[in-house]
DNA sequence: TTACAGGTTGGAGCGCACTCCAGGTCAAGC
DNA sequence: GCTTGACCTGGAGTGCGCTCCAACCTGTAA
């Protein structure tokens, strides 16, 4: 398997492949006697969960990290799976705020539909600056001043 | 309210500020006699939104446009509302990446935690690279070669 | 044998999202 | 009056994560 297959086959472009391995994700290649790199499929399995590290919010110094603790074979595993665990709490806190995110947006998709539809909204119903329990401390329900008719009365974003 | 207290206020620095200001996302605030900002207090509901915009995956150039449309105040109520629709379902497919991730990682976990323990595994129970459902086709659960004693024999990650 | 697709290297460039800095202004307190 | 600290502007610098490029090499097929 040469680079551009195995860009096909990973999704990742041969211009990422090699910067990968040469910021160390990727173990070096064997070549093959024309000196062009040549691949095992199994490093498919491999790119495969750094791309999920990847996407699950893990930058690449801390993949460089376990990348070489993973060179070091057996010796390594506690390490491993100290970072594992480690990246587990930073993804189940991410998912928290992303639950906590659809509700806003669901309640807030709501009140835009109402105010399309015309009704007035008491704008101490828009969530867009509401902490985790209800509004954060300092900010009345209602801004009071500038609800000078039509345009910026009631407006979700104010 | 001047943009140091925001500042402290809001978690952003002063910079961020003056920066978000320049590129769009905050309106222009009053200035004092001297030429500085000041700012009202209902600032703080538009920027913790932005942060919950931003933490949950919306870059720059959306937020702009959101921004954006927000100056122009209720006509663009359906379009931002089409944004927030759009980016709802952005935070549930990321969601659901994120669910994934987690038992994934829970697997590889135990995995890690039954080798250090000196247990023999098979490499076909890992997980690294399995898709949706599954292991990706293509990939057989033994490597079978570099099975050359201890070391690298069963590492997770091969 | 010559065209051509696909590979090699080192290094430059880029978009994002800030972050820092120089050099200046302003207002309050001693 | 003078210092101090917070603020101002424009612009340069930074770190991440690629992406592109020039110049060259290799193997295959017409």
């Amino acid at each position: 398997m040469r680079i551009g297959d195995l860009a096909e086959k990973s999704g990742l472009s041969t211009d990422t492949l090699r910067y990968y391995e040469k910021i160390g994700l990727l173990p070096k290649p064997l070549r093959d006697a024309g000196g062009r790199r040549v691949y095992d499929e199994t490093i498919l399995r491999w790119i495969d969960f750094l791309a999920r590290l990847k996407s699950t919010g893990m930058g690449i110094s801390k993949r460089q990290q376990y990348a070489e603790l993973r060179t070091k074979g057996a010796a390594s595993l506690k390490a491993r799976r100290t970072m594992l665990e480690e990246h587990r709490r930073k993804v189940s806190e991410d998912m928290a705020a992303l639950t906590e995110m659809l509700t806003v947006l669901d309640e807030k998709i709501d009140l835009y539909k109402k105010m399309e539809a015309g009704e007035t909204v008491d704008p101490a119903f828009d969530n867009c600056a509401r902490t985790e329990h209800g509004a954060p401390p300092g900010l009345k329900g209602r801004t009071d001043d500038n609800r000078t008719g039509e345009g910026s009365h009631a407006d979700p974003e104010t």
